[in-house]
DNA sequence: CTGAAAGCGCTTACAG
DNA sequence: CTGAAAGCGCTTACAG
């Protein structure tokens, strides 16, 4: 095992100094001969600067992300696209991956900080008061994502707006008693806005009866979800924060010997590809999250260059007609 | 914006030295009342240190993580395990997203030697010629996750096994032409280690003729190979080298007017949740991508401590029989 | 255009 | 049990 090659090695082997090959890293000055040489050797070795390293440099180029979870579409997306963005601009990304736990999302806010990272985007399921205590006292730019977040520059997906359209949607098919299967208050986005968008769509439109249920993000709690409408009356439509949710419904109802739609329409959230396999095919609402990650990296970025930018930033959604709810 | 608190500043704080913090943070002799009093100022500033400066440290306590891309199922889950791992060992995971791209995948490693990383898991979609050379040249130990990797470490799915048992299955059912749907020889372990298991566990039951395709990974390289595969001809089987593949080949068939599994047996692998709910649900099979992850970084862990590691270790996988092979 | 020197936040022998 | 000093791989004024 080779020993691992520094900047120093470089220099020595270019027969100049460390200094000059910093210099030819960050864009000093550097005459052209000089340079040469350096690029060769830097070549043949494949050489590239320990960018952890540059403890003395204003800027680590390094941005850190957190994110919620690594299981899930949409934070997929949305990180693909920060790493594309930020890698075109000569950023390195740092990913921190709190694994569904408000304390590990506290944790890594604050070893981000630590890690001189020049700026950090964070999605979070929850923001906790000691979250956001971090986020405050953070001496290098945020930016949320996804979540409401008054005190600073946030990137959301329009929760309320979509709700209300698919509320809307499905108000209109005259529904007389809707099951709503839902997420945890706790997510001020998923659990809060687009339920209430949902509510108000529907209002608008003959204002059925609506039972509304919370529970977690699973295909299981899906299923579980759906029993428990059931159990309390019959519905004609039965409306899913997310696509998963409404995997569990689709199963549900199939084991009740309950037709979609014709029996009882079935929509969600999230226009996973998969749902568009479903039979029927799930009428859907996809987010543009590559744009959330593509906007939430160019906005830290303008932030650390001091430049302005706006305090929050909608991203748009696309509707998908399925053939999941009746016709009216 | 506060100033980032360091090590000397809690030396400070506490009376004492940065020798003596770093002593506090790596296990080094301290007094009693001393640790306590450090403890004390950590906790209040919610200092850690940086895992970065540890330049001069014997082990940085980073591994690093290259995946050929963030938004697949199996990736998120190996990287999730890794990550849930490693954190119980004290490790931070510093992943590099490839993007698709084997020019970055080469870079990605390179990176992260000179990162100072104690040891890598790398993920790659192809060994190059030069990931290779880089895998060889590494000072840190590197374990080769999902593609086999003769000259080092490696931590696989039973490809071949899980091939050649989804031949059999379909085999069983007297098939007289199959079409494969599968993937681009590149990929060792899905292009040619599980076409292989498939085509032999065909050729033991009944050797039916088969039509072999490769494509890429996508729903829509699904949809365009089980159209070729029709244009030439009937058959009575379709196998997917992944259950992304079937989806697309649901859709064709579906736009023929053939039945599933009437007219036409489908098989995937993968064992998305997804693939329970189409109609039939699919026949497939599940790697335990979990144990694929921690495995590798139980292992990676093991050779920076000198303990001896199998060469080569499989994980498992789990048939999930659908409704989608027509019974014999 | 280039080098010597100081410093970034940390670790580690070595004294005491 | 603790501190002073040197050093990790890099950057950055400052001379020259």
């Amino acid at each position: 095992m080779p020993r691992k090659i520094t900047m120093a090695d470089i220099a020595d082997m270019a027969g100049v100094t460390k200094s000059t090959v910093s210099r030819y890293f960050n864009g000093g000055y550097v005459k052209e001969s000089t340079r040469e040489r350096i690029q060769e050797i830097t070549r043949e070795y494949n050489y590239e600067p320990n960018a952890f390293a540059r403890l003395k440099a204003r800027e680590s180029n390094v941005i850190g992300v957190v994110v919620p979870t690594l299981n899930s579409k949409v934070t997929s997306r949305v990180v693909t696209s920060i790493g594309r963005y930020l890698r075109g601009q000569g950023y390195e990304t740092l990913i921190k991956d709190s694994d569904h736990s408000p304390e590990l999302e506290l944790k890594n806010m604050q070893r981000l900080m630590t890690l001189n990272v020049d700026g950090i985007l964070v999605s979070a399921i929850t923001i906790t008061p000691e979250l956001r205590e971090a986020i405050e006292s953070c001496p290098v730019p945020v930016v949320v994502l996804a979540q409401e977040y008054p005190q600073g520059t946030v990137v959301v997906a329009d929760d309320y707006g979509a709700g209300r359209a698919m509320g809307a949607y499905v108000g209109r098919t005259g529904p007389r008693r809707v099951g709503y299967l839902g997420v945890e208050e706790s997510d001020l986005a998923v659990g809060i806005s687009r339920r209430q968008g949902v509510l108000d769509g529907l209002r608008e439109h003959g204002d059925p009866e609506v039972v509304a249920l919370q529970g977690d993000y699973s295909y299981e709690s899906g299923q579980r979800m759906a029993e428990e409408v059931l159990e309390n009356g019959p519905v004609d439509a039965m409306i899913c924060a997310t696509d998963r949710l409404a995997f569990g419904a689709y199963l549900v109802l199939e084991r009740h010997g309950l037709r979609v739609p014709e029996d009882v329409s079935v929509a969600g959230f999230g226009g996973y590809d998969e749902s568009a396999l479903l039979k029927p095919p799930l009428t859907t609402l996809k987010f543009d999250s590559y744009a959330m990650g593509y906007l939430g990296a160019e906005t830290v970025l303008k932030m650390i260059r001091g430049e302005p930018v706006p305090k929050k930033q909608i991203v748009d959604y696309t509707f998908i007609e399925g053939k999941s709810v009746r016709e009216r």
